[in-house]
DNA sequence: CAAAAATCGTGAGTGATTTCACAAAGTCAG
DNA sequence: CTGACTTTGTGAAATCACTCACGATTTTTG
């Protein structure tokens, strides 16, 4: 929290991917791994690679490359593999129902732990182990989870959104087109799917490479 | 093309999001709007959201602000809303079939003409009026969409992708965690949701706000 | 109509991120 | 053990993105 508060956010964004290609390279067998081979297998500029890693201390070996089992051993501490964010969903839709299904498990460090509905046929039941719930029971169920994931319809999401933050959900990955309004202690991702798409659509048309 | 490819890859992302919002403005019947107004409902700062305008040259008015309906004729003719953008989609599992259901159709100029899958139960249906074709057939079946979304599991990622490639797909949608690999004339946008739900939960323990 | 208020467009400054390029330090084959 | 080869870690430069702050212009109010 003090030495780590100088990673930049770019280099943060990037850890969960390194960490999930070094485990690869675990299961693999593979005993060591160069930035330019990781650079491959990733897409990201070996240069960079290096320096991403250079914020963590000296992690390599010269004329060597990394050793993956400790490479690995020093991202599951770093990330927390070890200790699991619980995680609640709004909104058991098409998209909610894929993602409960998948639940993120794979070398993962987040688990969906209850789901919410404003639909009484879909409360009751589960999907991939996650209990669904009234979303009038929201603050009676919701445990102390610290984050959600918003797939609820966009008209909704402020309004669960405020509830949440009044329960003390600390970060919200939000799938609505709506732009939510939070605290400044609240974290939002959004990850918004029509304008992905749209994106590039448009940079096709206007930077060919 | 020639001007418009100096418009920051930054200002180029939040396009499709400014388009919305004005779109929502316009269908509201409002006549006018400024730079803080538009900053409050997109969370992009004032200033953000009045130099990225300006790259297209000085679309408002000084003392009053941008007028919606110009403005939104305006998005409209550089996003190309009208010329829709046709898509294809790889993998009709959980998430395949949210898109399909969904189909990006809300103010959007793009649009899942076909999708495809290995398992014969699902080829021959439709989801939310999109046909499914089997993977096999997957080069007489597509047309010449020029935009693919990838939602297989991530072992056959690089084998679909090779043949879309092939076929002359200029743009992917990669939602796998595989990191695929394409010639240079392609473009690929990984939505890596495990990454984000990941480094989401890694910024609030390590980036108190 | 005049003064006050609003708001754009942008030059210049700041900050963040990526990339280059190379010395230093190690590996490895013979 | 030596020389050729590899690869890291990092200063410095380059690139990219964001924000401040203000002059210019228009609207609005009384
Ligand atoms: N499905 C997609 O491919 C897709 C793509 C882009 C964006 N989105 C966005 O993601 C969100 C969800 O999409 P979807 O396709 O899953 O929609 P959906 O309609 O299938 O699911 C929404 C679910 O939320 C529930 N709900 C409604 N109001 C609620 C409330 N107040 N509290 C709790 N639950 C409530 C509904 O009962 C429903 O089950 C939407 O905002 C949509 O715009 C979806
Ligand atoms: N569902 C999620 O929430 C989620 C979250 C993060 C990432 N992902 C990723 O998205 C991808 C899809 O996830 P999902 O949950 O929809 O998986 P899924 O298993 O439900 O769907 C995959 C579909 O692809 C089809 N398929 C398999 N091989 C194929 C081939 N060669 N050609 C055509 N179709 C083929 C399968 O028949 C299946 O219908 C996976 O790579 C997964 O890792 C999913």
């Amino acid at each position: 929290m003090d030495e780590e508060t100088k990673i930049p956010q770019a280099t943060a964004k990037r850890l969960p991917l390194y960490y999930r290609f070094i485990n690869n390279l675990y299961l693999q067998g593979k005993k060591r791994v160069s930035s330019k081979e990781l650079s491959e297998a990733v897409k990201v500029d070996s240069a960079t690679i290096r320096r991403d890693f250079s914020y963590f201390g000296a992690l390599g070996k010269k004329g060597y490359g990394y050793n993956v089992e400790y490479l690995l051993s020093f991202f599951r501490k770093t990330l927390d593999q070890d200790e699991t964010t619980e995680v609640a969903l709004i909104g058991v839709g098409n998209l909610g129902t894929a993602f409960l299904n998948y639940n993120f498990m794979k070398n993962n460090n987040t688990k969906i732990v209850v789901a919410f509905d404003a639909q009484k046929e879909r409360v009751g039941g589960e999907i991939g182990g996650v209990p669904i719930e009234h979303i009038d029971n929201l603050e009676e169920k919701m445990g102390n989870v610290s984050v959600a994931i918003l797939t609820v319809p966009s008209q909704a999401a402020q309004g669960i959104t405020d509830r949440l933050v009044a329960k003390g959900v600390s970060g919200i990955l939000n799938f609505t087109p709506a732009r939510i309004t939070v605290p400044s202690t609240v974290r939002v991702h959004h990850i918004d799917l029509s304008v992905e798409l749209q994106s590039l659509a448009y940079f096709l048309k206007h930077y060919p490479l």
